[in-house]
Parts: structure tokens; sequence; C-alpha cells
DNA sequence: CTATTGTTGACCTATTTAATCAAGATTATC
DNA sequence: GATAATCTTGATTAAATAGGTCAACAATAG
């Protein structure tokens, strides 16, 4: 059950912009950089953030990329969506065509259960509320700061 | 956020042995004809639930295994525990000293969220529960029926 | 003894993950 | 408009994991 790097970075990526909005267009070397990810998988991560629309990029000298919405306005549910796809422990919670035996079989609602509950933690939080919890985290720690 | 076939097929192979409870032993060749799993997998599945206790096995002609553990003392989040290993979708969750950022890092706060959400829902729920599901469903739907 | 059934170590293959590389497109700045 | 910085994208790849197979073996009822 684990969750893979594709959703773990783009989502502390996402995070890493969100804390230096007022900074202007950030770059990838340098979210690679603070977040410790190589720049060319980082690439391919922030495509897809950027082709939902949750970052726009700008390309050239001083180019990066910044939040495409409000970060009270993307839900972390969503941002995981799009890089590990859905939530369901097994296919059959999406897609009971996928298991001859999905209509009457237990265990299949079980996963579904665990889907619901995994999705009601995820919606319920958003980009914002990361960068509230993390420039907490950060106040009680000042020494520790990725960024510089 | 798959689980594997691992967790699938075995939780699957112990709701069927506790629905046979009371015919005695069950096969590991039935339990592989009825759950439509390979035989040879099942083996290796079963092994790791005969070594935890969840079932007993007797060997030779008319041999098979029987639950080890009344079903109502077995929790689902165990029988996954031992299949899949910890539900945490990333290891700092389980260990920090596997990221280094562990201490200060909202999203990791996150996903420690997401596996208490998991394991809740798992938790509550046991063997005997499922046991209990399944009979429901297969009363509302007599013609379906995996075991004849 | 023999047939049946579970046990185990070794092995194998396909898929997915996690990148990497290189060529290309865009654009600010000089 | 040349240049350098920056994002984009298709091809490729190495490593890990999932999923399964095989064969020799151990135990035991009859």
């Amino acid at each position: 059950m684990k969750i893979s790097t594709k959703g773990r970075y783009g989502t502390r990526a996402l995070l890493d912009v969100a804390l230096r909005q007022n900074e202007g267009l950030v770059q990838l070397k340098d979210i690679a950089e603070s977040q410790q990810i190589s720049l060319h998988y980082l690439e391919r991560i922030v495509a897809l953030l950027v082709k939902k629309g949750f970052l726009t990029s700008t390309r050239g000298p001083a180019g990066g990329v910044a939040l495409g919405r409000h970060p009270a306005d993307i839900k972390i549910s969503e941002v995981i969506s799009v890089l590990e796809g859905s939530m369901a422990p097994v296919s059959c919670v999406d897609d009971p065509s996928t298991c001859s035996r999905a209509g009457f079989c237990a265990t299949c609602d079980l996963w579904g259960e665990v889907k619901e509950s995994m999705e009601g933690v995820l919606e319920a939080v958003t980009l914002q509320d990361l960068v509230e919890r993390q420039q907490k985290k950060l106040e009680s720690q000042p020494r520790i700061n990725t960024h510089e």
C-alpha cells in the first residue's frame, strides 16, 4: 500500500511552490535542490501538474512555475488522483467488471471502505492547509529550513 | 496505492476457510478452485498465514487447513499487516530515520493520517464480520455461490 | 508401502518504478 | 537576432517488485 515517488515528490513540489508564492516564479532547478529530487525526474512530474492546471509554467530565462490555482482550492486528493490514479486498493472497487465476483464479494466491499476512508482524509486537506502546517513547523524549529 | 494479490488472495482464502469451518479441513486445491487462484501461488500465501497462526495445517491424505484462531479474534488489519507489511503510504511514517526531512515535513504527517485512517477501517472488521457479510450477500443472491 | 497433501528453496518472467538523456521549443536580455 | 536560460517531450534504461512456476521434500492416513 505504498504511494509512489511520483505522488510524494509531486506533493512536495507543489508545497514548495506554494511556500514561495510571494517570490514569483520558482525554477525547477531550485525545487529539485531543496526537495532533493532529480531535476530530470521532477520535470516529468511537473509536466503532469502543469497539464492538469495545478501549475503554470513560463519558459525562457527567469522562467519557472507558479501555482495555477489558489492553494485553498487545491485538495490533496486531486493531486494524488492525478499523480497516482485512483486510490482504490483493488481495481474492482472502481470498475466491478474487472472482477467476476465483484457483486457478491465481501472483501471487495471492504476495500471500498478503505478507499473511502483514505479519500476522506485527503479531501479534507488543501494545499493551503499544508502550507500553514509547514509554516507552523518551521516556526517551532527555525534552524531547519529547506529553503536556504 | 494498490494492495497486492498477496493481501487480496490471502484475505479471500481466509474467508473461504472460515465459511467452511463446519466442513472440517479445507484443502488448498479447493480454495484455489473456488477462489480462482493458482494453487502453487496460494501455497506461498497460505504458508505465511500458517506461520503466523491464522491457519493450522495438516499434511497427508485428507489433510488441509483450518482456522488457527476464532474468526471473531482475527482483525483484518492483522492479516493485511502479515501479507502486505505496514500500511504506511511512505516508509518515514513508520521509521523517521529513513527520511532526512521527517521531523519537519508537513506531507509526512499527512501520510501518517492516511495510514491511521486505513488502519482504523481494517481494525474494526474481523474475519467473523466478513463471514457474516458474505453470508448475507449469498442469501440475497442464492444462485451465485462459489462453493457449489 | 503408497498415494495424498502441505512445505520450501530456487528460479523465472512481465510489469512498474524511477529515473536518464538528448533534442527541441520558448523567451528574456543584451 | 544571437544567446543563454528554462521548460517540454520522446526514447531509452536499470532496478525493483509482483506474480507465478517447478521440483524435491516432509508428513501421514490407510
